[in-house]
DNA sequence: AAGATATATGCGAATGCGATAATATGTCTT
DNA sequence: AAGACATATTATCGCATTCGCATATATCTT
């Protein structure tokens, strides 16, 4: 990780053109930031803790969050497109489920912050 | 991790009341998605990016990320409030480094996902 | 004390986001 | 085909955030 800084410094010391590492490394922040808005959203969070454990229904979602129904569908759209989340059909229902493991990681991360043990749940 | 919806579950099926469960872990989930707030923003990630390196003044930062005095020093304000940064004072110029190793360990998951291999940053 | 350097703060305009309610779509059953 | 159930979408409104700029504060030097 330690490389960002010197290869930045390095073009600075060449003059004042722009930077292509930095425009590089810029781009990836964009990408990284709004992934991390996805995640930033309080009922999002509590959406992807349950899904880390396994797929849910809509259904499931809004009953054991004690959310409306309109509000978890909305929010799962938004995880949708921005492809933190995955689908699958049967039938009526439609269950949910994490898109991939670096959103599995990220939660998990998260998670043993938060809630990890029981001391850490007043932080 | 598991632990979270068969918890909640428990007390859905015990009737409607408010959940102590629920409630307490909707209280995790707005501090968690405060703090994700705070790193949900391109240029708070850059700086929290060098800062991972290593401890950097005001123009320091500024300078190698080419952002002007007053947007670099309003980032950090806000990292500041939310104690994602700790800053030391040396005459002049002010020292900022990282707060604690969360926000290590967060940063390090983040940097790995879009800027880890090579070929991970045309994701 | 004055000037220079380093950092911080306040403010106004523009933008984006979330909650809610109402409505629409899709699928099953009979 | 109709009605019931599961999920999705849309519109509106109010609020919070962000950005750029001007300005303020703090520290050092001479």
């Amino acid at each position: 990780m330690s490389i960002v800084s010197r290869r930045l410094e390095d073009e600075l010391r060449e003059g004042p053109e722009i930077s292509p590492e930095l425009d590089r490394l810029m781009r990836n922040a964009r990408k990284a930031s709004d992934f991390l808005k996805a995640l930033s959203h309080e009922n999002r969070l509590l959406l992807l803790c349950l899904l880390a454990e396994g797929e849910r229904s809509v259904t499931e979602l809004e009953n054991i969050l004690s959310l409306r129904q309109p509000t978890v569908s909305q929010q799962l759209a938004r995880l949708r497109l921005d492809d933190l989340v995955t689908t699958r059909r049967d039938g009526k229902t439609i269950y949910y489920s994490l898109a991939n493991d670096d959103v599995r990681r990220v939660i998990s991360v998260i998670y043993d912050m938060y809630c990890g043990t029981p001391a850490s749940d007043a932080k």
